[in-house]
DNA sequence: CCTCCGGGTGGAAACGTTTCCAATTGGGAA
DNA sequence: TTCCCAATTGGAAACGTTTCCACCCGGAGG
């Protein structure tokens, strides 16, 4: 492979001179800009990334830890931000943490040996001991979705309360008043957030204050069955279920339909924080609280850009929207 | 952030042997090693990653391109991956080329200037010049999933035609002659084996071979309902249909449902390439071949490391199983 | 005509590792 | 005691960039 030695020797410039038009051009003639160019054509010159990262003390390089990138939420997230990243001339390096800390923890430590440029977040639970070393080394962090206690960094996060409200709004008009909660973990502040603003404003909304109907798992569909399992097992009779994000609904509708079988399943309707592809396709079709995962993700990026520059960057909590599907 | 010469001046011992105890600790005394990793310990030394690169020439780092991350199948493999690969000590990039050649490219080039020491690829199309130089400079190269002519890179690939005769003779079983068929892109590899495979089994199942029920896609769910809705125009009445991949059939259902109505579609049968979560919660439940992304994945990166020690490794075909749903 | 200034350039240092090489040490065999 | 070998060590070169510094040159201003 050639270096750029190569490519300034076939110009017949320096290497200084090579690099300084290979970066930018600045303080370069016309002549010598035109003969490196041509060089570095010939030659398929590609700069060498960790020799440029080593001298420059920067990578270019975003790290992206998400806690499920099987979640189309985060996938979609994901994809959004490497897009906007690349755009803006940055590559993103993405872990995924399974929604376990201990994962979470190694990955931070790739990313710090990596040592990328910037860090984008959506934490597992507290702060972990690597996460604080990581910020008191000055890394720039951007919070997405889920944010974190004594961590002030700037977030770009779903509005969890307003989601709860349209939900609970149309649980009323509906004319529902047994409503199975399958929450998240509360150390999660997402999890935490829609449970607070569920239980905040269940009884003014007419609905059955009776904690026998709510439970949580681990926003994975195999720990929201369980979860559902349970309320079930207290012998009690949603008439609706109402899933905390995707894959809790998934789960959800599994304990459901495994349980009380599949006619029996499907006369429990079911609403989701968090709208998938298919919740058209069932019966009765689901309705659903979406929050646009591809805003935050392109949003995260720029921010995290903002504050790698060395500017200052104000949280954002994102609206959502209400995608009733009652009717049809 | 502390330097390898911090930790050797902490432990008292030179350089050269700081490096040496903490890259593996051969040729190192048990003294010297506990002295340099306490050290390194109480300073929190992390390598500096892109320096180890630049030096040693190796990033520990695989690139993974895939097509479409919000494909299940494509996530589901990049975490198996992933994970693969942390155990082995390597890390992910990942891109995602959102089944575009153009941006397949530019992540070409972004891995090559990020010095990956292997690629794992699930190509959108022919070899580009881009992929071509990067094999020309003798980069380990896997093929998941997709294959592409005149490329010799040892492969881990679903096994199409097996899959396809499953769902031929369930659609024989099931009685269906009247098949839409929804494929994807013939440029892409498993795109024209399935049709292949579904062309040369059709008659040989009792299936009409009328080729207005048959047309394609781009293996998303856009272009998937376009396909389906031209089917449709053309006049035919199929019994069910036939979605080459998972956002496949979901554009397909999608065009079903718009163009028929909910009571009317729900009235064909669907039956899928890809198995996704959500298929046995509607009416009637989908029936679909299911592959095994995590196995492919995790094959994918053993094969790599393989190649990139200087092994050889065999190409190998996965085959699949068949989910029948049609008795619930 | 001389001076000064600024754009352009070449050379060299520096980034933090790994790895080669030569030197030192210790222990066992003669 | 002396010699030799193996194990361990320190020092220095090298990886491919960027960036600093000093220098040169030409043109503008005095």
């Amino acid at each position: 492979m050639s270096t750029i030695k190569d490519v300034a020797e076939r110009a017949g410039v320096s290497l200084g001179t090579a690099s300084r038009v290979l970066s930018g051009g600045h303080n370069t003639s016309p002549k010598a800009r035109s003969l490196v160019h041509a060089a570095a054509a010939e030659l398929n010159y590609i700069a060498n990334g960790p020799a440029r990262s080593l001298r420059s003390a920067r990578t270019n390089v975003l790290g992206l830890l998400v806690s499920d990138i099987r979640n189309p939420f985060f996938s979609e997230l994901a994809r959004a931000a490497e897009r906007e990243a690349m755009r803006l001339g940055y590559t993103v390096l993405l872990a995924n943490a399974n929604e376990d800390e201990t994962q979470a923890d190694e990955y931070l430590r790739i990313f710090a040996s990596q040592r990328i440029d910037g860090l984008l977040l959506s934490p597992q639970g507290p702060v972990s001991p690597q996460l604080t070393s990581l910020l008191g080394s000055g890394l720039p962090v951007v919070l997405l979705n889920r944010l974190v206690d004594g961590l002030d960094a700037p977030y770009f996060a779903t509005d969890n309360s307003q989601g709860i409200g349209l939900v609970l709004d149309w649980l009323q008009t509906r004319g529902h008043t047994d409503v199975a909660f399958v929450g998240g973990p509360t150390t999660i502040s997402t999890g935490a957030e829609r449970l607070a603003a569920y239980l905040a404003g269940r009884s003014s909304h007419g609905i059955n204050a009776d904690d026998a109907f709510i439970d949580a798992g681990d926003f994975l569909a195999e720990g929201a069955e369980r979860a559902m399992l349970r309320i079930l097992d207290r012998g009690v009779h949603p008439t609706v279920v109402f899933g905390a994000n995707g894959p809790t609904t998934v789960g959800a509708m599994r304990a459901l339909r495994h349980r009380l079988g599949a006619s029996a399943a499907s006369a429990i309707e079911v609403v989701s924080f968090d709208d998938l592809e298919w919740f058209e396709f069932v019966t009765p079709p689901i309705s659903a609280v979406r929050h646009d995962a591809a805003a935050i993700g392109r949003a995260g990026v720029v921010g995290l850009l903002e504050l790698i520059a060395g500017g200052t960057v104000a949280s954002q909590r994102i609206p959502t929207t209400f995608i009733d599907r009652s009717g049809s």
